[in-house]
RNA sequence: GCUCCGGUAGUGUAGCUCGGCCAAUCAUUUGGGAUUCUCACUCCCAAGACUGGGGUUCAAAUCCCCACCGGAGCACCA
């Protein structure tokens, strides 16, 4: 094919890249993108794709990739200190490293900085109303007294809001928009509120913290973004944003948002949500395979770029989606199977004596497919096979121990069969299954949903770390093997 | 209630900007078959969609209007 339509596999092969890209960008000079989270848990499968669709385009256009930490709220969506760390791991994880790091509790004085500005050009204002007063005139297009305070005495308020004179819910910094906008989500939107409790990482350095509007208004434009693309449920924070790009002669980045992600295996669950159940034991902590967290998925084999092609594949449209782990399932499939060694794992075992039986080494594949060697097993008259086999045996079945010999199921109560030589030509289809030695090693197989025991091949010793495929039963990986083996089920 | 945004097979996605080459792409899924010392992998075949109704036009998935359905924002959360 190659020789009489080149042009023809020149074609396939263009097909096959197709399902693998993003659409281009609207590009006038260069390319920084930016991933924003607040490190109050680890990455999850919803953060992994806003880092690598970020991290994608900014390779792609050989641009910047920043890792930026909004950490801006020390008390309802508090930061966990281990958990920036943990991003920064993910991320390299992912093939996604960070080329800058930023933190925005680090940067607080320059936040301030640019409120005065506003304050100074009378486009912010103190505001004391209570929360619900406000609301009152926000939703009848009322302004409330203080919008009309000059600045000086705005600014003298603001001194003293950073001074500490006023308590929590006090007083608030409100960026004036459009007190009538027929959007009730844009009127006047605060930038700037009083929270006592210490920060993890600044302690009470600071008692005025920037809203993530703000913030990260401020901080797209310091930082240089072009390019944001991130959930529409922040299409709104966009629009409150271009109020103080206007107000500083800004320009705002270019923005896509893609909507919201299910996942049907794990349903929607915060990481503040998750956060409660691990303290209450539901699960045994953020790497719990029940957990859509990344390192809940590492632990259990799946491979990064099967990762990067799931969402890649995703794409970033606008419709909310509900997709199904079997896609990121099949995709680090295609991945690991050709590097899988093969072993036999035998859940809920059920001895079984072979009568006549010579002691037999067996020689079994690494992989069915690929020369990677053997290993070898040894066995003397007696093996283990699975409590399913056996409830779907009967006497006079002709079976065979895959890579060992045919047996005849000779009785089942106590499951026996007699060993009736190794000619594998008179084995019809389904007649093997798989089995281990007696002596063979203690297994413990963690699924999402289940948790298996059972006895394997001492050669799985040697796999800490790696997936493998346990024969007819699924791609696990090895997560320790001392004393008992104990491994992560990732699918079939 | 106000505002904004969406709606292509079971699922995700391409196409929509610039109407015709779209009886609609690719992947996954499901069913069947081939191969196989795994119920894995590989290969082959098949199934399955433009939310509905109007309009514009020689021609509409693509443009316009209405309806319906879904989501988001209206926080001193991110």
């Amino acid at each position: 094919m190659q020789r009489i339509a080149p042009e023809l596999i020149e074609e396939l092969h263009e097909k096959r890249e197709k399902e693998h890209k993003l659409p281009g960008l609207d590009i006038t000079d260069g390319v920084v993108m930016r991933i924003a989270p607040n490190p109050n848990g680890p990455p999850t499968l919803g953060s992994a794709r806003g880092i690598i669709i970020n991290h994608e385009y900014a390779k792609m256009y050989d641009g910047k990739f920043i890792l930026r930490f909004d950490d801006t709220d020390p008390k309802i969506k508090r930061p966990m200190l281990e958990a920036y760390a943990w991003y920064e791991e993910d991320c390299e994880w992912l093939g996604a490293k960070p080329d800058e790091i930023v933190i925005a509790s680090d940067r607080l004085d320059r936040y301030y900085e640019y409120a005065e500005e506003l304050i100074k050009k009378g486009d912010a204002y103190i505001c004391f109303c209570s929360q619900q007063k406000f609301k009152q005139l926000k939703d009848a297009k009322k302004a409330c007294p203080h919008r009309e305070k000059d600045a000086r005495t705005n600014l003298e308020s603001w001194k003293k809001m950073l001074a500490g004179e006023y308590d929590e819910g006090e007083a608030v910094l409100r960026i004036k928009t459009d007190i009538k906008h027929k959007d009730p989500a844009l009127r006047d939107w605060v930038a700037f509120r009083i929270v006592k409790m210490p920060h993890p990482r600044v302690g009470d350095k600071y008692q005025v913290w920037p809203m993530l509007d703000f913030e990260s208004a401020i901080e797209d434009h310091l930082l240089g973004i072009t390019h944001i693309i991130r959930g529409k449920d922040l299409m709104d924070s966009e629009k409150r944003q271009k109020f103080v790009y206007g107000y500083l002669g800004w320009e705002y980045p270019k923005t896509s948002h893609w909507g919201r992600i299910k996942i049907h295996e794990f349903g929607k669950l915060s990481t503040s949500e998750m956060k409660k159940a691990i303290q209450e034991g539901l699960y045994e902590g953020w790497d719990d395979p029940r957990l859509p967290t990344i390192c809940s998925l590492r632990r259990r084999g799946i491979q990064p770029d099967a990762i990067r092609n799931f969402m890649i594949g995703l794409g970033i449209s606008e419709t909310d989606i509900a997709v199904s782990m079997d896609t990121l399932y099949a995709e680090n499939k295609k991945i690991i199977d050709p590097v899988a060694n093969r072993y036999f794992f035998v859940h809920d075992p059920v001895r079984m004596m072979i009568e006549n039986a010579p002691p037999v080494v067996a020689k079994a594949p690494l992989h069915p497919n690929i020369d990677r060697g053997i290993r070898q097993i040894s066995t003397r008259g007696e093996v283990f096979v699975c409590k399913d086999d056996v409830e779907r045996m009967k006497e006079g079945k002709i079976l065979r121990l895959k890579d060992l010999y045919n047996i005849k199921i000779t009785s089942l109560k106590p499951p026996k069969a007699e060993y009736i030589g190794n000619d594998r030509s008179i084995i019809e289809r389904g007649a093997i299954i798989h089995w281990a030695p007696v002596d063979g090693a203690k297994v413990e197989v963690l699924a999402p949903d289940y948790e298996y025991n059972g006895v394997g091949e001492e050669g799985i010793k040697s796999e800490l770390g790696n997936v493998v495929q346990f024969e007819r039963f699924g791609f696990v990986r090895i997560n320790s093997v001392d004393g008992v083996i104990r491994a992560h089920f990732a699918h079939k």
